[in-house]
DNA sequence: ACAAAAGTGTTAATCCTACACCCATGA
DNA sequence: TCATGGGTGTAGGATTAACACTTTTGT
């Protein structure tokens, strides 16, 4: 169908930047390669219209669920903010609406229905001096305050454990952080820190297996959000 | 003229959110009264249309010139959020992306060309529970997630000495604290607090005149926009 | 036994809070 | 002189950073 109007109007998408956390590959990205003009052949993040009678947030929440298959009904997203340059995109004047997810290091990428390339890429080869202009439109720019964004969240808020599976350790707590911040914590204050903090860990009286050392204890999320006083507070990052 | 899509489409408006504090009447917000359905008769923050070339953040400072005259390219505007939901605006789906700006405590309302009425408004008024159902659209919202913003920001940036003219004395930015945390702070903690801040405040070597005690001296914003340590944090707001 | 990682103890530095106290002005 | 607010001094508490040290496992 066609639709008209009286006033100048704008396309509405939500965009997702999902971050994921591997021992290895450290913090990634959940990003697309474009198979058509504009930027064809860079990566965009996952996203398109929103519904005409939908909410941002679920779409954004659908976009994640078609490339990824999460459907956890508990996954936050956190806005990121909006943009709207009247040239962001040459087509035709489109706002974006960016959310930040993290989802835990099992999570995969699936292709889309439109046989797309959906890849996890490490943010540092993103926003690092090689990584210019692997990105379309201003996702660097959104990348950019994603990632400012989820490592001050980090200080103050408990969005670090959505990185983990249901049950970890406090050094992989402590990795993640690690990742995020690229910078090395004292795992003994770190230890201190976390599990003295108020509702932020429930021990499951469990021990982890395997591994070098001395088992760990094995924790779950505690259900408080608030870390206070914050983590880190250091000024050197 | 009439625009045409193939696809659903959305109005792009800005919105801002100006606070100014004033020692008599604390932190106030400024409003417009609709003169016209829907909701006549509620306040609305001042906003309107984004221009077809026009960038976001640059109607919203030229909605704020419109109401107040406040012309300084120097002022600096956050972005609170975007505000999309599909039934927010009964007419037709319409995106806001909201501003928060401060000004100083001179800054009057000038009725626009519309004749409504412009005012400034203590944000207790609109924000407790007798000032419910006083605003139009979901300015309730926004209004409660920009006081959140500034009462954020205060602790960490000199976004205060917006809310203050050029020469201002200690006395004056703690009250400006006070306002916006709705606190009373320790007089001689936040005078060694801000002073001892390096490249926050700028002395001019004047004092203060009139006034009872002893003359206080008067300070510039000195150009630091960090405040580190942050200021407060306490939990008990 | 040794290495490695978990977790605890300890000390010193930093920063804030509370409040005492002196200073400089107007009434 | 007295009241009022500006500004500094100081002691105690909270929190963190650095690092030593003990615990518990795999090799």
């Amino acid at each position: 169908m066609t639709y008209t109007s009286d006033f100048p109007f704008v396309y509405l998408t939500a965009d997702v930047v999902a971050f994921r956390v591997r021992p290895g590959t450290g913090l990634s990205v959940l990003v697309v390669k474009r198979g058509n003009a504009p930027y064809r052949g860079r990566y965009a993040f996952p996203g398109g219209f929103v519904g005409e009678r939908e909410d941002v947030e679920r779409a954004a929440r659908r976009e994640l669920r078609e490339e990824t298959g999460v459907r956890d009904r508990a996954l936050r997203l956190l806005e990121i903010g909006a943009y709207a340059g009247p040239r962001r995109d040459p087509r035709h004047r489109t706002v974006s609406v960016a959310f930040l997810a993290v989802v835990g290091p099992d999570t995969t990428a699936t292709a889309g229905s439109d046989a797309a390339d959906v890849e996890w890429l490490p943010v540092a080869e993103l926003l690092g001096a090689r990584g210019r202009a692997r990105l379309a439109f201003d996702h660097e720019e959104i990348l950019t305050d994603a990632h400012l964004l989820l490592r001050d969240r980090l200080e103050s808020t408990s969005l670090g454990l959505g990185l983990l599976p249901a049950e970890f350790t406090v050094a992989e707590l402590r990795q993640v952080y690690e990742a995020v911040w690229d910078r090395e914590l004292d795992p003994g204050n770190f230890q201190r820190k976390v599990t003295a903090t108020a509702g932020l860990l429930r021990d499951t009286g469990k021990l982890s297996v395997g591994g070098r050392g001395r088992p760990a204890g094995l924790f779950r999320a505690g259900g408080t959000d608030e870390i206070w006083p914050p983590m880190s507070r250091d000024r050197d990052r």
